[in-house]
DNA sequence: ATGCCTTTGTGAACGCGTGCACAAAGATGG
DNA sequence: CCATCTTTGTGCACGCGTTCACAAAGGCAT
């Protein structure tokens, strides 16, 4: 398949094809009218606009469980990420091999990374260490930081932070799954109702501190709400 | 502190206040007006919406260095999420201990979902395996998986997926490393061409397939996009 | 060469979320 | 009991991203 149609695209990708029309227009990618676009020239600009077509040497601190997964992810290779070096707190650590490559120790943080050129850090230490380890990292020179440890860092100007909570799409799902649940709740509560006793609502588990006087009415403490998160 | 301000909270926050009272309204939390939220109550109330207050059973399939890694993840238990069970196809790994948990085989995903209830499955296997083990969860009753292979999967309706892919944040991160150092070239290039001499744009490395005719000028092929992705 | 057909690129309209500004409500002090 | 002060809850306006719809452009058949 040697093109595209913004209408084939938008359709295996779930979006709208004007959508993805205009995304490609800010890139500056040309499709040619009445053919659609050249995949492998398509592929190119965009690999080029999102720098996959560069080498970003990467160094790992913090090779625990969550470390050494990140250090086998495969997807790295093939998205221009290196691991250019493996480093941990504990000297036991020190000389180990982890994914095909030598775990060295904190000391050797900062020529590790003059040494490669590394620009981005990925912090993935218990959470006390986390504060420390990213000045160190920043002091030697990395402008981008990704933090799986709990904790919110402080950076000066000019470096991003991304944090990466697992625990959040967890409770993402939780949230729907809660709203799914509930809605069970409600259509039973309906049919409940129909029948003619009314589900009287659980009182709260927490009661209100100052005076809880009128309610608006027709929704119980347990509704769900009207508003989802992403 | 018995109370706050949406004031107060909206600046730890680093949001706007009038927003973070809207979102409070439509959870349906009441604070005191003259006076702020009572925090134990709205702690309370948040939790609850969220489904903090909920007990969910999880079970994590595929213990590789990233599921070991979420076994032991300590935000979990916080959150409200017990981890149910462990489950490897490896019948080298059975019976092994991981985080405190006995990791089971393959063998009993099934009976292990409806014992205890789980409804959200998470997903740490290689790629290859990960659809034969979403459908088995999802026969087995659940309905939320959380995805960490690299692989789309495909559910039933009624089913929610989320992917986590754990490069797409490093992906991120060098986008801006590439716009910083991008913004950089573009300065020394500006100073070059005030001292008369202008850079010239590198050749593509993949050529255009078809005809390549004007372009509008302003902007070589080099150039980084106007807008960011998130 | 000419006309038709397909698909792009984009101006304009729509919808939604965010922020502003203010009235209502409760607390507090005289 | 009334006046004043603080803070909530929310109608309204603004801005941005998405979607619609169509003119322009290129390919292709006759």
């Amino acid at each position: 398949m040697p093109t595209v149609s913004s209408e084939e695209l938008a359709a295996a990708a779930g979006v709208n094809s004007a959508k993805l029309r205009k995304d490609f227009s800010y890139l500056g990618s040309y499709g040619t009218r009445g053919v659609g676009y050249d995949v492998e020239y398509l592929v190119y600009q965009i690999s080029r606009e999102l720098g996959l077509t560069q080498d970003w040497p990467v160094v790992i601190v913090g090779i625990g469980n969550l470390g050494a997964a990140l250090a086998g992810y495969g997807g790295f290779a093939s998205r221009g990420f290196r691991v250019a070096g493996l480093i941990d707190a504990d000297r036991a650590m020190t000389g180990k091999q982890v994914a095909g490559l030598t775990v060295r120790h904190t000391d050797e943080l900062e020529p590790l990374i003059k040494e490669s050129g590394v620009s981005i850090g990925v912090i993935a230490t218990p959470a006390g260490a986390a504060q420390a380890v990213c000045n160190r990292l920043v002091e030697a020179g990395v402008t981008s930081i990704l933090n799986f440890a709990p904790t919110v860092l402080n950076v000066p100007e000019g470096v991003d932070v991304r944090k990466v909570d697992l625990s959040i799409e967890l409770q993402i799902l939780a949230f729907h799954e809660q709203r799914k649940a509930g809605e069970e709740a409600e259509l039973r509560e309906a049919e409940a109702a129909a029948a003619g006793q009314g589900g009287k609502p659980a009182a709260d588990a927490v009661a209100r501190p100052a005076a809880r006087k009128k309610r608006t009415g027709q929704g119980p403490d347990g509704d769900v709400p009207a508003v989802m998160p992403a």
